[in-house]
DNA sequence: GTCTATAGAGCGATAGAC
DNA sequence: GTCTATCGCTCTATAGAC
């Protein structure tokens, strides 16, 4: 019975996200996974030479999800900064390995360099020659909200969190705007 | 020749963040740990009853010294951030494992609150009413450039980066001078 | 291409002797 | 209070049959 293929790389890496993101960081063993395709543990290395690069490959999908999400904004900064902190809120174990995953290829980089990319050119209009920095610490602003959230310092589904939320972007465009005087 | 005590609390405690701190966030295995003691594993059992609560001793531990840390601070906020962002470069595990440790007593939360009333009262002259916001902002902004100089995006040892650093905050300074005129 | 079987290593936690 | 021994479980990865 063994010749055809009961899987693919697509299958595994879907079924992969599915895992993360339903279990968690840890819950996303080769085991696991291959249980859940009804696999013997090994067939996977057909497809993946390494659990790392199964990683990668599904923080890569992880990173394509959030980028193409962000691109729909029309460039307004507040439903920028929606889109990103919606994302990390409903898909946390995906987010979290997008932002540590530290075994990138160069061409899995990019997605990476795209995403930056875009968070400058929204900032450009408002902070000019200084959209590197304000590109950063708007970057820092949203990511340290996600992980205060997960700390329990800052309850997003408590009394106003969308207005502490904006509160903070407002503060950040007050500041660009006094710079750009 | 049993009798005497051949360690701690104290001692465990110590070796725990001194293991945690070469090691990182998944070396510290009690297993390690005791062979750092010249101890058999199951002496630690006698003083921390799981590894869950050694951990949350080594969290409140790193929160205390933060704390301290940050209350020799005179109340300048660029100051305060500094030393907050030097003591999560140079302790990083320690800083991730009191940021993500969530199996904390009622007891030790409350150096958490120190924590949180240290930075709003740091904001109330800048901030009046918002001042909670206000903190929220700084602390996600900051814990934000923690979290993004480790995935690589913002590298603290390359060219500028008490300028990068600085130039958010005062951006943040900025916006609340504007907000309270 | 998938399987069974296993190597080789890690872990937290417990039982019972001394 | 510490020890040896061990339970029972996790994992990644490999070898070789079919």
């Amino acid at each position: 019975m063994p010749y055809p293929a009961k899987t693919s790389a697509e299958e595994i890496l879907a079924a992969a996200v599915e895992l993360l993101e339903r279990e968690g960081q840890g819950g996303l063993s080769l085991r696991a996974l291959a249980a859940e395709l009804h696999l013997s543990p090994n067939a996977l290395y057909r497809y993946y030479p390494s659990r790392e690069a199964l990683l990668a490959a599904v923080a890569v999908q992880g990173a394509q999800w959030l980028l193409t999400d962000l691109q729909t904004a029309t460039g307004a900064l507040p439903q920028l900064a929606h889109i990103y902190l919606k994302f990390a809120q409903e898909r946390p174990a995906l987010y979290d390995l997008y932002m540590t995953c530290d075994s990138l290829s160069a061409a899995q980089r990019q997605i990476y360099d795209e995403h930056w990319e875009l968070v400058v050119g929204a900032l450009a209009p408002l902070a000019g020659a200084h959209s590197r920095e304000a590109a950063i610490t708007l970057w820092a602003y949203l990511h340290g909200l996600v992980g205060l959230e997960r700390s329990g310092v800052y309850d997003v589904s408590a009394e106003k969190p969308r207005n502490t939320t904006d509160f903070g972007l407002g503060l950040l465009l007050a500041g660009l705007r006094e710079l750009a005087r």
